[in-house]
DNA sequence: AAAAGGACCAACCGCGGACAA
DNA sequence: ATTGTCCGCGGTTGGTCCTTT
């Protein structure tokens, strides 16, 4: 049961990877382009799995990653994000530019759920459960239950919606419009208000709003947006109206 | 100074959606 | 309609470095 590998792992380098692979990696990338994963090793010479190389590419390679420590305006931006969509880490990332889904899932396990736990005492970090597992399950399934997850439907495939860094802006044309107008995506709207669709392409913006090194992540319109999504859903938890509830975060997920 | 434990983070794994044949 | 493949995602693991005892 279960679909095959999604390659051989015979013969195939695991693990951390060299400089040299690392440039290979680049090399071929910058010559042709993201993409075909699994044909990618091979043609670039590389013995890794295509998964291993995109991860690569995808988590430490690529050069619009910005390096350094999450900033207070992130940190606090990844709690609010994460308050709305839950483990939807690439969601999450989306909104961060320069960040990776593996950096800000890290940095919540190992900072944001920790300190949220102090002040909430309902979480606990993957480094705790880690530990339990570690101490051998003590706690059988309590220790599982005791992960925090807030319930929300299952995520939704965003790829098509590229909000992701390398969308093409080449083959544009035509009258404009933003992407969550034409989508009715009321969440897209407020989180990424300048994305554009024309002729059916979606644009991040000619100047990238979606993807600038925004260092101090100055964007009080849409700090505004998000402070009143987010007192309305803080309000909606308060109700108990899971109904309501539902349907704002239907509205959110569209 | 050394051992033990904790924290961090890069990388791996398996699942499931999208899509082509 | 079915099957197989590719890709992206979230969860988890394990190695390394740091801190504490």
């Amino acid at each position: 049961m279960g679909r095959a590998p999604c390659c051989s792992k015979v013969g195939l380098h695991r693990g951390q990877w060299t400089p040299r692979e690392d440039k290979l990696l680049i090399n071929y990338i910058r010559a042709h382009g993201e993409g075909h994963w699994r044909s990618l090793p091979k043609k670039a010479g590389l013995l890794r799995c295509g998964k291993s190389c995109r991860l690569r590419w995808m988590n430490y390679l690529r050069p619009d990653i910005k390096r350094g420590n999450i900033t207070p305006d992130e940190d606090d931006l990844i709690i609010r994000l994460h308050s709305l969509l839950g483990n939807r880490w690439s969601l999450i990332a989306g909104r961060l530019p320069g960040r990776t889904d593996n950096e800000i899932k890290n940095y919540w396990n190992s900072h944001l759920s920790k300190r949220l736990n102090k002040t909430s005492g309902t979480r606990s970090s993957s480094s705790e459960s880690k530990k339990k597992n570690k101490e051998g399950n003590k706690d059988g399934a309590n220790g599982k239950a005791a992960k925090s997850k807030i319930d929300l439907p299952k995520a939704i495939r965003v790829t098509s919606v590229s909000i992701t860094r390398t969308s093409s802006t080449s083959s544009l044309r035509g009258s404009s419009k933003t992407h969550a107008e034409v989508h009715n995506l009321p969440w897209l709207e407020m989180v990424c208000p300048n994305l554009e669709v024309r002729d059916g392409i979606i644009n991040d913006g000619e100047t990238l709003p979606c993807n600038e090194d925004h260092d101090d992540l100055d964007m009080p319109t849409n700090e505004n947006m998000l402070d009143e999504m987010f007192e309305e859903y803080e309000q909606l938890l308060r109700t108990d109206n899971y109904a309501q509830l539902d349907s704002f975060i239907d509205s959110l997920l569209a």
